[in-house]
Order: structure tokens, then sequence, then C-alpha cells
RNA sequence: GCCGACGUAGCCGAGUUGGCCAAAGGCGGCAGACUCAAGAUCUGUUCCCUAGCGGUUCGCCGGUUCGAAUCCGGCCGUCGGCACCA
């Protein structure tokens, strides 16, 4: 049967939004507010994020049915330049951009409207609301729906950023940042927000050595990352076939490449180029040695990279690969010695120094790496050069955990390099030999094009994460928290620990909020997102028009959040009336604290530890948040991104017109655990589809079904049933396990129905109170379906404005469950005999119990429940007993495992085995079994004289397992 | 490199306070039913052996224990974060 569900959809999308059920106002039942990390608004979405959204949804409506008054609002993120980007590109007509657009439903009167990066902001977040969230069926506030770059939004952080500077929390220092002469800082990171190529770079420290050249009367400058190994130093290498420059720093005079100068002019005050210097006169220089303080020889050598590090290098043989073969080229290449004029006295004078020892390598490492990579046999340069880059890593992994200073090393011996590493670099710095220079791992370039550089920003506004008192009171907050997964709350304070100082202002021309302490900064995209939550309590009335931005003042926050001053006070500073002031704060708290904030893992490091901290920073006790969700993400196959050329970058509005959005939120609730990834498959959301159609059929012809006849055993089975799985819906969502809500929901309650229906099942009674039940539980995860099959079955209003029932406990019946298990099992085990047995059967006994077998059974559960059960003590009680004792061995042999099985199952679990009476279950079942296995059925008692058993069977049967004899 | 997490049958994934766990559920496979037909639905089955017994499994190696998918150590592999992306 094919439904259309679009339709379907919106036409219960339409009676709950004119029921209002989205709206939230504070009443008097105990309030739930929950919010999914607003997303960055970098253009479309695709099926992976509706994941989060969808639970946070799922999760307000199971909370709404189970007596909550729910607040779900929403929001968008668009600080930063995504927007001012991707208006850029549009504006430039960029044909991929223009059919990315198009692809994903943009009609052209949409395109042409995209005016500047505030409409592109305005289109998106239209969008977000009504393609995806809304489209969903969520039930949130939109009235409340904020975006960072609103106006209103804005007074909002520059208050919290006046609160933090209140508590001291806005520290100022220098900060070496990813620098691009047009836009100012910018963020270097994989997903490349910011830049055109390099996201993958990262900033490295290198240590700047200054070798004095006493003829010259000026220094050459090499960088490196192994400031350990200068006592290996034993020449110094130059590119003859460059021009470096020379530059002043202050008094003194450096040598490197050009575009090391133009890096160090970026982090360094004073320095000016003030001439040239070719790379071949450098060649048979000497210099001086830092830490070695001995002159050693300037020699040519081609890996040199004018631009990694200066430009130039220190000669390290012992341990650095490309001094080694470098060295060996110089010594073997008579041609250089006469071309740049070279002794062979100095060049022979030039011996590698071994420094470090390391278990595994030889005397040199470079030259023993070298050699076990073969790397002389290699004929292609580019490959030469790549194992170069590997060896060179390889020994200095090794040397770096495993290696030792040796005798060499002059005060540094004996030490290991790890800690030598950093003692050395900084004795250095203190006598002035040594610098430090920060560069990225690769070519960065920023979106406009330039490309970019470490700068140093002198006075760079800093939220300080790294205050011990804050950080000491948030974690001590958390550990009250509800935190999931388990091993994210285990770990938060780590997390926690481990954050400091973060920069939280840029440079440049970006989209947000101004730096309320000096406009030339804009408050980047993490720092503005950090108390949000607490805004939805206020963005309503903002919204609205109720308050205007200008009025909005600090007093204004101050009074409705902190409760400080006077309604009275804060009116007249802002024109805001008392009423209205009150109405609010009011508002506030009762909304607040937030319960739960859900977000992707990626959070886990960065947002959610900034939420944390702001929160207990700025707000009392009362206000501080109560849980966070993390959930896992959708990829691509192959767990690759979900890439935009294959089925995972359908557009969202796309998929759920194909699959029915119900399908896709029971695709994503129960796939798999939240906390697990998903690969996105579309033949698995059709399967989920599939299913809901078929639960869907089986409502519908149950409802065909119901007759007025006089309820039996398997009504109490059924109702019993439903109870206690009620009890099982909510001991799951105690832990928001949306997946266990989703299989006894869907997948249990459904095998159940059918069991009913199989059973001969049709009181009319007993089905309406079951599908009351099963259509309530079917809300939180598929709303539109469950509306619809609410509809359908003749109950009244909406589904989504009802109430979980509560488990009945007087309906639910262990003996009753139990029993109908025993009949399953033994048409099972029939099955399973028939299938060995590989004979033709026509007719099946079965036998139950003896009594004598329960009677001992009963025995071991009174003594479990009692905490004396044991197995002597249960044979002993046995034989205690005289009918018992007639049959000894076997009694005894029983005892035994009964008692065994007891202590391991416990007396709750066999309780209903003692308590059923399989004799008569099974005799009234018998038709039913007789139907189902197509063959002739008898049942007996074991005890029965008058018994049909011509092999014997029937002495094997035990309380919970009856014998089977087929034939 | 550092911090954290994960690794389960053909596949996706439950299970991890150690004990009815050969291990839920789904997909796929096989057999059957129904059917004009359906990526339909229903029933049974799907590690090996077997009248329900039993045997070998939960990345690899080793250890603790009466007992390990679950605890400990090492190794291998995957994922996230690593600071101006949220």
């Amino acid at each position: 049967m094919s439904r259309d569900y679009t339709e379907m959809e919106k036409k219960w999308q339409k009676a709950w939004t004119d029921q209002k059920l989205n709206e939230a106002e504070p009443d008097s039942r105990p309030k739930f507010m929950l919010i999914f990390a607003y997303p960055g608004l970098t253009g479309y979405l695709h099926v992976g994020h509706l994941r989060g959204y969808t639970y946070a949804d799922a999760i307000g409506r199971y909370k709404r049915m189970t007596g909550h008054n729910v607040l779900f609002p929403v929001g968008t993120h668009a600080t930063g330049n995504g927007a001012i980007s991707l208006y850029n590109k549009i504006h430039a007509q960029d044909p991929k951009t223009i059919d990315y657009l198009k692809r994903n439903g943009c009609t052209d009167a949409e395109l042409a409207g995209l005016t500047s990066p505030m409409a592109v902001v305005k289109f998106f977040n239209g969008v977000y609301v009504n393609e995806y969230w809304k489209r969903f069926g969520f039930l949130a506030d939109w009235r409340r729906f904020t975006c960072t770059l609103f106006p209103d939004y804005a007074k909002f952080i520059e208050w919290q950023f006046c609160q933090l500077k209140a508590a001291n929390l806005l520290i100022q220092k220098p900060y070496y940042a990813p620098f691009c002469p047009n836009c100012g800082p910018v963020a270097v990171d994989p997903s490349e927000t910011d830049l055109s190529k390099g996201g993958n770079a990262e900033t490295q420290e290198y240590t700047l050595l200054k070798f004095w050249c006493e003829e010259q009367q000026l220094y050459l400058v090499a960088a490196t990352l192994r400031p350990e190994t200068v006592f290996g130093q034993v020449c110094f290498w130059a590119r003859p076939d460059l021009e470096y420059v020379k530059i002043k720093k202050g008094k003194e005079i450096w040598v490197v490449s050009p575009q090391a100068a133009e890096k160090l002019e970026l982090q360094m005050d004073g320095v000016t180029t003030i001439g040239k210097v070719k790379g071949d006169e450098m060649i048979g220089w000497q210099c001086r040695a830092p830490m070695l303080h001995k002159l050693i020889p300037v020699f040519p050598a081609a890996f040199v990279d004018p631009d990694v590090g200066t430009g130039l290098v220190t000669s390290v043989p012992s341990d650095a690969p490309d001094d080694w073969d470098s060295l060996e080229k110089v010594k073997q290449d008579p041609a250089l010695r006469v071309k740049y004029g070279l002794s062979q006295k100095l060049i022979d004078s030039v011996k590698p120094v071994s420094i470090i020892s390391i278990e595994g390598y030889g005397e040199f490492p470079a030259q023993t790496i070298i050699e076990k990579m073969k790397i002389a046999d290699v004929e292609d340069p580019a490959k030469v050069r790549e194992l170069m880059e590997e060896a060179k890593k390889q020994v200095y992994k090794d040397g770096y955990h495993m290696g030792r200073m040796k005798d060499t090393c002059g005060a540094f011996a004996g030490l290991r390099v790890e800690e030598a590493k950093d003692k050395m670099k900084q004795a250095m710095l203190d006598s002035g030999e040594a610098e430090l220079f920060r560069d990225l791992t690769e070519e960065v370039v920023c979106r406009c094009g330039r490309r970019v550089h470490i700068k140093r920003i002198d006075d760079q506004w800093f939220i300080d994460y790294g205050n011990a008192d804050l950080t000491a009171r948030t974690k001590e907050h958390c550990k009250g928290m509800q935190i999931f997964p388990q091993e994210y709350y285990d770990n938060v304070g780590g997390v926690l620990d481990w954050f400091r100082e973060r920069a939280c202002v840029r440079l440049g021309n970006w989209l947000g909020t101004k730096f309320p302490f000096d406009p030339k900064w804009t408050i980047e995209a993490i720092s503005d997102s950090t108390l949000y939550p607490l805004y939805y309590t206020i963005s309503l009335y903002a919204n609205e028009g109720r308050i205007k931005p200008e009025q909005m003042k600090p007093e204004f926050f101050d009074y409705v959040v902190l409760e400080k001053g006077t309604a009275a006070a804060v009116a007249a500073a802002t024109g805001i009336d008392t009423t209205l002031l009150d109405k609010i704060k009011a508002d506030v708290h009762y909304w607040y604290p937030l319960d739960i904030n859900l977000g992707g893992k990626e959070h886990m490091t960065v947002h959610f530890p900034v939420f944390l901290m702001n929160h207990r920073a700025i707000l009392p006790d009362s206000m501080q948040p109560r849980g966070i969700i993390v959930n896992w993400y959708v990829t691509g196959k192959n767990k690759d991104k979900i890439s935009k050329s294959k089925g995972g970058a359908q557009p969202i509005p796309g998929a759920a017109a194909k699959y029915g959005v119900d399908s896709m939120r029971l695709y994503y609730a129960h796939v798999a655990s939240m906390f697990v990834d998903v690969e996105w498959d579309e033949d698995i959301v059709f399967m989920y589809r599939q299913k809901l159609e078929r639960i869907m059929t089986v409502v519908e012809d149950l409802i065909a079904a119901e007759t007025d006849v006089p309820a039996g055993d398997i009504d109490a089975w059924l109702l019993s049933r439903f109870n206690t799985h009620l009890a099982e819906i909510r001991t799951a969502m105690e832990k928001y396990d949306l997946r266990q809500m989703a299989t006894v929901v869907y997948y249990d309650m459904t095998n159940d129905i059918r069991w009913y229906g199989r059973r001969g099942g049709k009181d009319k009674k007993t089905i309406r109170e079951a599908l009351r039940i099963w259509i309530n539980t079917m809300m939180p995860i598929t709303p539109h379906v469950a509306e619809e099959l609410w509809h359908e079955a003749g109950f009244e209003g909406l589904v989504a404005a009802a109430q979980l029932p509560v488990a009945d406990s007087r309906v639910q019946s262990a003996a009753a469950e139990y029993g109908e298990d025993l009949v399953q099992e033994v048409i099972g085990d029939v099955n399973t005999i028939r299938k060995i047995a590989k004979t033709e059967t026509k007719k099946a006994v079965i036998y139950t119990s003896p009594a004598w077998k329960v009677d001992v059974l009963k025995m071991a559960l009174a003594d479990q429940t009692a905490g004396k059960l044991s197995i002597p003590a249960l044979t002993k009680e046995c034989m205690a007993n005289l009918e018992l004792r007639k049959n000894g061995k076997a009694t005894a042999e029983f005892a035994k495992k009964t008692a065994v099985d007891v202590m391991h199952a416990g007396a709750a679990a066999r309780q209903p085995v003692a308590d059923l009476n399989e004799t008569a279950l099974l005799q009234s079942a018998c038709g039913f079994i007789a139907s189902e296995l197509g063959m002739e059925i008898a049942v007996y008692s074991a005890d029965d004289t008058a018994k049909y058993d011509p092999q014997n069977k029937a002495h094997v049967a035990v309380p919970g397992r009856p014998a089977i004899y087929l034939e």
C-alpha cells in the first residue's frame, strides 16, 4: 500500500501548531528545557545532521507526554565569514556555487535575492527552519528562534562579556595566530571554514639558532625543531643557488631566506630588510655554533627549502639523514671543492659527532636509518625525497622516546632526549644564542587567496578558562549532571583541566558581535555561543517587538537574569515597563536551568567545556545546566564524510519526500545507539519505511478484526505484556535510550500483537486498550504515523497532546507471560527435534513435569527467598519427605540441578515456572499447537498412569521443560 | 606526537556492575506459505555436531578467576579532539 506521507505529515503538523502544542509558556507543570547545539550556517545540511536534531525532538515529545511542560527552542549560528564568503561567490557568479545552491532547491528568485551576506544568513535561516526542522515535525517553539547575528542577540553577548570582565576572566596577552594580510586572523582547521588550502597545517615552534660570523659581522640564522642536537653540529648548510636577505633586527644583522624574513617581520619587532646576499657567496664562511662555541664552515646543500624555517640549516649528520647524505655528497664530489674553493683539509676536518644513543641504532642513527631503508639504491629523486622525510620522522620519533644524551653533550650528558630538548632550548634562549619562531607545517591560503603566516598579536583578548577556581567549581558541578554517554561523564573533568585560555575575539571583517571594550575586535564564533540557551527564554520578547535591542542594556539582563537591581530602576534606565520586566524575569527563572544540551561528538572538547564554564562563571547555582547528551555521526559509505556526489548528499526535503519523515525518524532512533557512527544507507531507510507500513497495516487489521467476545487468557497475556512494555519504556527513557524504546515499541509490541492474533485474540476491549497504549508509545519517534493511527482508531483529541499511560501492575502477570513463552518454546522444540530426526512425523506427545519435581522447585524457591538455599540443605529437605524419599537417587540429582539453577537465575525468574499449571495450559493450547505444527498433539502429565509413552520419555520432563516424543 | 573512545557472527549493530550468552534485533542467505503482481506480507531456519545433550567463538597475544565478549597488561586497527570551525 502506498500512502501520501507528505500530505499526512502536513495535516498533522498543522493540527499541532493550530493547538500551539509547540509553544511553551510557564504553567504549574514541572518544566523541561532542551536544545540541540545550534548549527553553523555554512550552507545546506545533509541527512546526517538530522540525527541529533531528531533525538532532541523525540526526547522533548517523550517529556511532554510524561507530564512536563517542555521548551524546545532552536536557532542558528552565523558568526564568522561563512556567509560573507558564500555571498562573495554568489556575487562573482561562481558556477560551482550556483549549481550547488540550485541542486539543493534554491530557486532563481531566491538566488536573485541573495544580495548581501545578511541576505544569505536570512535565506538559510528560512531553509533550516522550514525545510529541515518543521519538515521533520519538530515541536519547537518557533517564536523564540534566534540567530547569532540578530541585533538583540548581540546585546546578550555584550552583557555576557561584561560579566566575564567583571569576573576577571578576560585577559590580554600576545598571541601567535595564523594571519591573512587581508582578512586578519583565520582559523586553520580541516573543515577549512576560513581557508582555501592548508586546513591540516599545524603551528610548529622552531628554535632559531644564531651563528656569529666574525668576518662578516652578522648572524647566520638557522631554524631547528631539534635543539637537543646542537652538540652534533659540524657544519652549516646554505643553498648556493638561492638569494638570501640581510635583515636588521634590533642591533643585529641576520641572514635568512626572503620568505623567512617576511614571516619574521610578522612575529618580531623592528625587523627590516637591509640587503641581499647570494647563497654561493656564503659557502666557505666560518661561523660560531651556539652552545658548542666552535667554528664550523658553511657548505652547500640541495635539500634546503627557503619556505621552511629560515632557509638555512645547521648540520647534525649524526642524527639528521639529510645532513648525513649531504655531507657524504660534499666529501665525494671534487667538483664542489673546486667550485667553492673549499680546501681538502677543511672538508676532512668535518666529521660527524655521535651525540645520542638509541637502542637499535649504531653510532650514527642517521646513517643507520639510511642504510636500513636502502635509500641509496633508489633512483627517482622524488621517491628519495619522500624516503628521506620518512627517515627523518622515524629517527626523530625513536630518538625522542628512547634516546639518551651521550657524554659528548656537556652538561646535558645522560639526560633522556625528552628532557634534554627543553632544557637545552631554554639554556640557549637564556644566553641569547637562540630565539623562538613559529611557522605552519604546510602552505596555508586564505579564502581571499592570500598566503597565511603566523603573526604575533600583542593585545589579544582571551577568556581565562585556565582559571583554577573556575575549573574546580565547574568540575564539581559536572559530578551532579546527567551526562551521556558514561565515558564522557567520566572524562569531562579531564577535558576541563586541559582547557586553558582561549582567544575570544578576532580582527578583520567578520560577522559577529563587536567586543564591547574595543570595537576593533569581533567576538569569535565559539565564544559567542556558550551561554546562549539562556537567551531563548528572552528572545521571544525581542522577536515579538515587545523589547527593542537598544533597550536591552546590561541593567536589563542584570535584572531579569541575575535578579540585580529593582524593576523601577531598570524600567527607568531601559524604558521597559516593570510588569514586562517581571514577566521576563519570571520566565527566565521558570525555564532555566537547561535540562539537556545535545550535540555531536565534535563538541566534547570544545563547545561543551566552554558552555559549562561560562554558565559556572556567570550564573548562580540554581541556573547551572543539568544534562548533556553527545551523539555520534551518520557518515558516508566507508566512513567518508557524506559526499556531495553520492546519495548521501540528497537534499533533506527530497529524502523526506522519498521515505517519509517518520521512516527517517525511526531510522535515526533505531539503527544504532546514539554513541556509535552509522553509515548512511538508503536501503536501510527504506527498510524502516516498510517496517512502519507493516505496523500501520497491523493496526488497521486489528481495528477491523475487533469484536465483542469474552476475554480469555490471551487477552490477559497481551495486556500484561503491554503494561510490562510501558514500564520498560520508562526505564529506558530515564537514560534517554531512544533505541531501546524503539525496539520495544516497533518490534516487541508488534510481535506481541501478532502473537495475540495468531492465538485467536480479537476482544474489542482488549484491542482498544492495547492500541491506546501502543499508539501513545509511537508518538515520540514517529509522531505523524501515531497521529494518523490515533485518528483511525477513533481516539479523541491529538495523541501529541496525550499522556503516556502508566504501567498498571495489577494487570501484569508474570505467570501469564511465562505461559505463552512455554507454548512458543514447546513449538520450537518440536520443530527442532523434527528437523534433526529428518523423518516424517505425524504426532507429537508432550509430557509435563511430574508433580514431585514441581514440589522440589517450590521448596528451592522458598529457601532462596529465605536466603538459605544450598544443595545439601535442599537435598536434606527433600529426603525428609517420605514420598520423595522413595525415589531417593533421582530426587537428590534433581534437587542438585534445581538448587544450582535457582541460585543462578534468582527466585523471581523461576517463580512463574512453579506457579503455572503446565498441563492445563498446554491442554488448552493443544489445538493451537497442533495447527501451528500441522500434526496431531497429545498432552499428558508425567504422573498420568494412563499416558501413551512408548519410549519412556516422560521421566525427563521437568518444570518449564516438558518432555517430547515424536512419531 | 598528545588526550579520549571504539574493534561482537556474511553485513549493520545489542550485550561490557564477570555467571542460564551461541550471544537481542535488523539486513542478507536458505526452505516453505500466500499471490495476476510487488525492493510486498507471513512461517521456519541460518557457527559445528546432534531427538532438544554437547563442542568452538566476540580484533591479536598473554594474565587474573571456579568462571571472561565483559577485568588487567601488551600489540594491531578505526574514529573524535588537539585551541580564532561549531
